[in-house]
DNA sequence: CGACTTGTTGACGCCTTTCAACGTTGGTGG
DNA sequence: CCACCAACGTTGAAAGGCGTCAACAAGTCG
């Protein structure tokens, strides 16, 4: 229901005439992903293995749980990744933006799901295949251990926040954060899209989808906001930081 | 002010007589420890970087954001890894037990502060030097990152615990989770030892020490468990595991 | 034995949730 | 073109779970 094969082998061929949407050298994400290590022989290598694959708004790429079959680089759009306890509460472990590796830590089962949260295109790969070129290439391996480590840190400022803050913190730090990881991918801007619904951020946030509400149309009073469609405009960075408490 | 260093050399010298205590191939934590997989000749490449380090209740390991010299194994009682927020607020990441690898990341800086909770034994290695064995053995880096991969799941059922489990179900799931951590290192027994404090138990639930002392002592009114010093006896692990909602 | 630290219990208050109504947006078909 | 509908978001009122404050008990160490 999810790994739509064929589809990628097809377009890699129809798009010949078309080399910027396919080769690895011309990836849009490849010096902000993992593949930003390994030189051009060695993505050649790695583009032999590769697979592109599209998702449409709600369509899941794997579920928790789930055997890991493959393993994923995002090229586009955004995806969400949750947990769910057995009575239906669910908790958004975070979101997946371009340049992220989806299994890095090559294991066997999808410890969470992942929903595409709009049209996503990503570069898919044979686990097994994946972990044997990691295993033949141990700068390739360093660099996923890299990223687990700064995962794990994000993993910790995130149950920092789940325990400890405020809703009001807890929102004005999400649209920091949010704000710095689009600047780190090349978006620097005042106006934050926020691909994810309501409900997605209360989910990430430990909130109901009214307090998030609610906060934010109180930052948005305060001044220190401005809710346009699809997005956040950050009036006063500073405030936010101040509330964050950072 | 926290590594007392040259203690362990003496101590590595006075205990000849008694090698049981010192080599790594003796080491208690060794089978249980990223050393697993290590073959002997390696563990004594590993064991010339090695220095024996201990801790008396209390004591700091390292501090966060500080510079991370060194990386460390636990060999003997436990600590905790925390965080703080500018006004003193302070979640807890985790508790380090018996086999643990501290520093698993080989990041630069550390991103949490480690407490001894009682009297610890730690084996200590420069991380420039670990980091250097590391880079020389690729299935020594793979044990490492599969543990961060192991960590970093368990980074999200706690997520999932802060966000979204009530003061009731945390509790429960905690002394769950303590008791089958202890299993896995050896001890299996119904009576759970808490070798921290309740405000730790609230820092790492994201509650105040006045309700886990509350649910604890409603657990124990329950009849599904028993308050005893420094422990907790499982009198109904299936009604725990109920509470947990699992 | 007294001072101190740690844990328990109670009363009260507040922040967030719950429940519910209403508004808004975008897609669909008449 | 616009009525219709469903999904999403906003707002209000009320309830409740957990936090706060405070007193007291229990164990520890000098």
């Amino acid at each position: 229901m999810l790994v739509d094969t064929g589809s990628c082998e097809r377009s890699a061929h129809v798009c010949h005439h078309k080399r910027s949407e396919d080769g690895c050298a011309d990836c849009k994400v490849r010096l902000i992903s993992v593949c930003s290590v390994l030189a051009l022989p060695e993505l050649e290598e790695l583009e032999a293995l590769s697979q592109h694959l599209a998702l449409d708004k709600g369509q899941a790429l794997f579920a928790q749980g789930q055997a890991a079959t493959s393993v994923f680089n995002v090229i586009e759009g955004s995806l969400r990744l949750t947990r769910l306890l057995p009575d239906g509460r669910r908790q958004v472990m975070g979101f997946a933006l371009p340049g992220d590796f989806l299994g890095l830590a090559l294991q066997e089962r999808h410890s969470v799901s992942a929903e595409a949260l709009g049209p996503v295109k990503t570069c898919r790969f044979g686990r097994q295949d994946f972990a044997a070129v990691v295993a033949a290439k141990p700068h390739l391996l360093a660099s996923l251990h890299e990223r687990a480590g700064y995962e794990l840190t994000l993993a910790q400022d995130q149950m920092l926040l789940l325990g400890r803050r405020t809703a009001e913190e807890k929102v004005a730090t999400f649209l920091l954060s949010l704000r710095d990881r689009f600047a780190r991918t090349g978006h620097t801007s005042v106006t934050v899209e926020l691909p994810m619904g309501r409900q997605d951020m209360a989910d990430y946030l430990g909130l109901t989808m009214e307090t998030v509400s609610r906060m934010l149309t109180r930052l948005d009073r305060a001044h220190a906001i401005l809710l346009v469609p699809g997005g956040v405009r950050l009036l006063d960075p500073a405030r936010l930081e101040r509330l964050a408490s950072n």
